[in-house]
DNA sequence: GTGATAAGTAAGTGCTTACTTACTTTCTCA
DNA sequence: TGAGAAAGTAAGTAAGCACTTACTTATCAC
């Protein structure tokens, strides 16, 4: 295998170990292991576990936040020159929901790292979750301007409407993955969230 | 020292260093160290390292969960019984809010826990979240059949209103301490959430 | 074919881990 | 007051940890 195709299984392998068990749960003897060479080979391609780490957590942040971001999203961009509200969470709140479901491990991630206090979450938090704030926060303020929401704080409505789908991604990945509790679409809970959150802010 | 306070010496300061550093972040040595007495004390009171972590879970699970349950408060019995819609969600949404910031160790640890997939995470999870959607769902839907709330899966508006009590919580625990985001008084939050949802689910 | 280079490993290193043993000190009360 | 119990420790143990060294194998342009 070419250095750089083993380059980036290892580092999908300790994507994966590390999503599971956190940064001190897991061990670079069983990232070789499962990716199927020695350890030697692990610390070649990363010359030590924090360095891998980083790199997982680089990437990721990259990959996941920067990627796609809602603000370049042109059907909520669209919408928001409408003034669509509905549409502009609607689209919003799915796309989060998908993105959560698609890349379990990216948020698990996030979590340990969060927990572990690793400088990475808090960077990822600033330059991703920051940005959403000031991006619904400015339409919010706006549909004010225009009459069509009332008086409220922009960013605890933000804060509202995030917390709902963040919570409900993380009920279906840490503790009801069975759907016990819920058992609902992503669509259908986007858009039951979506209502109650246009629902509570209109004038 | 008598060995009753240090058992439970002990366990307050494991519970500190767990909660700060999940299982495997924490060593007996250390918690020995800010114990103040040598490891083989902590082994005395605690056969292995597992049984230290699961009586911390098991403890803080009665203490912070089925100590003082929204269910048997009663302002919110009251507020119940009169309809009261604002003073039920306010009322349990401040004590929430309280709650979680009052045991910032307990929040961290059931996060850690949930994400080592521990076994207690699910107990907590189906001892009390699950009867707390009860609770509040079933509230909901009494209310829906007086004419007062719009017809919306019940647990769909818990979902949304426990994500963004927890979710706040998470916010002002993990990534923004200083509340640079948002900075608001538990009470202030309480009537906005509230406020949001009941508009969001009113006929 | 050969020689340089990259891919790969077996077998370590010293340190840390959870946990134990064998021992000493302190307290209690008949 | 002294014997027995309880509180406490110093100094281990074996296994596991991140990481290294010294070596072998495969690749491929020339």
């Amino acid at each position: 295998m070419s250095g750089d195709a083993r380059h980036s299984q290892i580092l999908q392998v300790a994507i994966r170990l590390f999503s599971q068990n956190g940064f001190s749960g897991t061990t670079t003897k069983e990232i070789a292991r499962v990716a199927g060479v020695s350890e030697a080979m692990v610390f070649r391609h990363f010359a030590t576990k924090h360095e891998l780490y980083h790199a997982i957590l680089d990437f990721k942040a990259c990959e996941g936040g920067t990627k796609n971001p809602p603000w370049e999203n042109p059907i909520i961009k669209r919408a928001i020159e409408e003034r669509d509200d509905y549409a502009v969470f609607y689209n919003f709140a799915l796309g989060a929901l998908l993105h959560h479901k698609q890349d379990v491990d990216f948020m698990r991630l996030l979590f340990h790292a969060a927990l572990d206090e690793h400088e990475l979450s808090q960077m990822f938090f600033d330059q991703f979750v920051s940005r959403i704030y000031e991006f619904i926060g400015s339409y919010v303020r706006e549909r004010q301007i225009d009459g069509a929401m009332r008086e409220v704080e922009p960013r605890i409505v933000v804060r509202a409407f995030l917390g709902m789908l963040i919570h409900h991604s993380l009920n279906n990945i840490l503790w009801d993955r069975k759907r016990h509790l819920l058992n609902i679409s992503d669509e259908a809970a986007a858009h039951e969230f979506v209502t109650i959150l246009l629902n509570g802010v209109k004038k």
